[in-house]
DNA sequence: TGGGCGTACTGTATCGATCCAGAAGACCTA
DNA sequence: TAGGTCTTCTGGATCGATACAGTACGCCCA
């Protein structure tokens, strides 16, 4: 039988509330009891306070619950969410707070919602989780406070989030195209379609795409490339069945083998960015001259590659957002935050070569 | 006022247990009499079972808890800690469980021992936690199942662990560089001493070093090289303050800037390889040739930069040691696991040049 | 008619702590 | 010495669920 307070309490001669306090609130038994008490826990194997236990009665559990959609295997290998780990993690960490990775599928599939309604956490932060995912539903009902990686297409006035302008930030990526020339552009992106497949789609307008990210950046895209007269059915969309580089590679494919090859490669992630490198790189074609390309987030390896991105701030998104939920600030408005973003050319982006 | 189960049962007029029972053993009552309850639980905005009062009464949670050193924001940077996060966080996936990470200093200060103390939690995996961490005392006390992600040095019959041959894969290095000719050697290593100084220090006999895996692997690399003839006090041993590629950058120049500098230095993670690279490269030394480097764990990157290292199956590993705390085999032996290693010879390493 | 049996549901004890009102005693003050 | 205050400790209520023994009732068959 494992020991319980009650059985220090009868140990040493005093009530259960007192070796309570023993742990809880030292200051509350004269020094000498203490020693005692703890001398007794000890000979008896006494672990102290039982965490679910204790978390029950005091309404709160010291953890916050991070949603990822994709397998939770999958969520390590891009460096922009690892990034953002890192940020929360700090955060948590200083406030003395665990974090509980739950995996969610990516599609509208029930795997993981359970783990949802079963997470013992104080709050949740959903990083990458689509608005119509099922598991949202579950952590509304739920009623904790939830803070989201990205500005969700519907804010209330309760909703919390850190996020950027991702129209904004987009459309200089977009508008840096234009202005270099491009014409025949393609965008590589996950989530155009519910599908998961990979290869060319039709997507008639961007209000159809039911990823707020994806769309709003798609926009953005679009938004900038009319500066160069491209429209958005000139666009060639290029579904990514996942956010890896592989998946990169595949979708990048599908535009880099056409005859009427497009002279630029959109990329919504620098995951997905390197993939359509690794493409080119397998075609003997040149990254700024022969196609330039372009990603999203400024991981650490784009530096290397000298991918042209938009640089976020991943880190801080995360210590935000875990401050959001641990201490969350008095001002409601406070409760919204956007970041600035910049985008950085480096030499994966090139004019258009003259024919 | 929150919904309990109470409540619902109250609203329905049935009794608290068939309440639970509607959502725990939906077989336990007609469907009918379930159908309403569910109606009714939506109608009040019940949740569902309340997670913490669920893991109290049924005496398990859901979760295990993954214990690190060094702040929770660091350990996603190294590629090889993701990968063995990813092993278990696919079990813990597959077994419906959530993954709580939890930081712990690194040094002997009482940061995150609160923490281990209060995570709800099943299990733990202790992942590059030094044998003497006052962490360990805790989850000991605290009785739940622990599996080690390395090889304890003192293993009892129910130590669970899953790890390699420390000695023996370090030892194939040593070896390696000890036929390529390599006489004048330096190890860059975190956790040769407990201060977390960056540079020379003596050691004068490896048992002194209180790390096990690095106490283990220096070890190996001295038995390997002992067939060349150097002997351990022959060693230059650079303490880095930390497993990162900057420090193993800083550590390698105390190596690197001497009069009679190494032929090759024996880093002893892959990311403290990447790092000695980085010396190299800015002093214009060619790897392989002027000065031959070696890294352990055969991260992704090491492909890619031609590094000699020991590969150990990362994901693997993870998995098993999930495997070992939510599945644990009936036959004790098969909890103490050992994975198999390969030294993989790339270009950083190559032969003394002739003077 | 009544024993045997299965289904559907109830009631109470229990998990291991914390909270809080209050009691007992020590100590101080007028 | 009565009354007040402070410190220290107690006991019962409580958090929100689950386990399990037990009851009520309908049904079948001899």
């Amino acid at each position: 039988m494992k020991p319980t307070l009650q059985t220090v309490a009868d140990a040493v001669g005093v009530s259960r509330s007192t070796v309570s306090n023993a742990y809880s609130r030292p200051d509350q038994l004269s020094p000498a009891l203490r020693e005692r008490i703890h001398e007794a826990a000890r000979r008896l194997g006494y672990p102290g306070p039982d965490p679910t236990a204790r978390s029950l009665r005091r309404g709160r559990v010291g953890a916050i619950g991070v949603l990822f959609t994709s397998a939770l295997s999958y969520a390590f290998t891009d460096p922009y969410a690892v990034q953002f780990l890192r940020g929360i993690a700090e955060t948590a960490e200083r406030h003395g707070n665990g974090l509980l990775l739950i995996p969610l599928s990516r599609s509208e599939e029930q795997t993981g919602i359970e783990a949802v309604r079963n997470a013992s956490v104080d709050g949740f932060c959903v990083y990458c989780v689509p608005a119509w995912h099922p598991a949202l539903d579950v952590t509304r009902s739920r009623g904790l406070p939830t803070v989201a990686a990205e500005r969700p297409a519907e804010v209330g006035p309760e909703t919390m989030y850190v996020g950027i302008d991702e129209v904004a930030a987009a459309r200089t990526v977009g508008s840096h195209l234009a202005r270099l020339g491009h014409r025949r552009v393609a965008v590589v992106s996950d989530f155009l379609v519910a599908q998961r497949r990979t290869g060319p789609v039709t997507v008639t307008d961007p209000a159809e795409i039911r990823y707020d990210v994806t769309r709003e950046r798609l926009r953005g895209f679009a938004e900038g490339l009319a500066e160069g007269g491209v429209g958005w059915s000139d666009l060639l969309l290029c579904n990514a069945g996942a956010n890896s580089r592989g998946e990169g590679e595949r979708a990048a494919a599908y535009a880099l083998d056409r005859v009427d090859r497009p002279t630029a490669v959109l990329a919504i992630t620098d995951l997905l960015a390197l993939g359509v490198l690794d493409a080119l790189a397998a075609r003997g074609l040149r990254p700024g001259r022969d196609v330039s390309v372009t990603g999203f987030d400024d991981i650490p390896e784009a530096t290397a590659v000298g991918l042209t991105t938009i640089r976020q701030p991943a880190v801080e998104k995360g210590a935000i957002a875990g401050r959001l939920l641990l201490d969350p600030p008095e001002d409601p408005a406070a409760r919204q935050v956007l970041l600035p973003t910049d985008l950085v050319v480096r030499t994966s982006t090139g004019p258009v070569e003259r024919k």
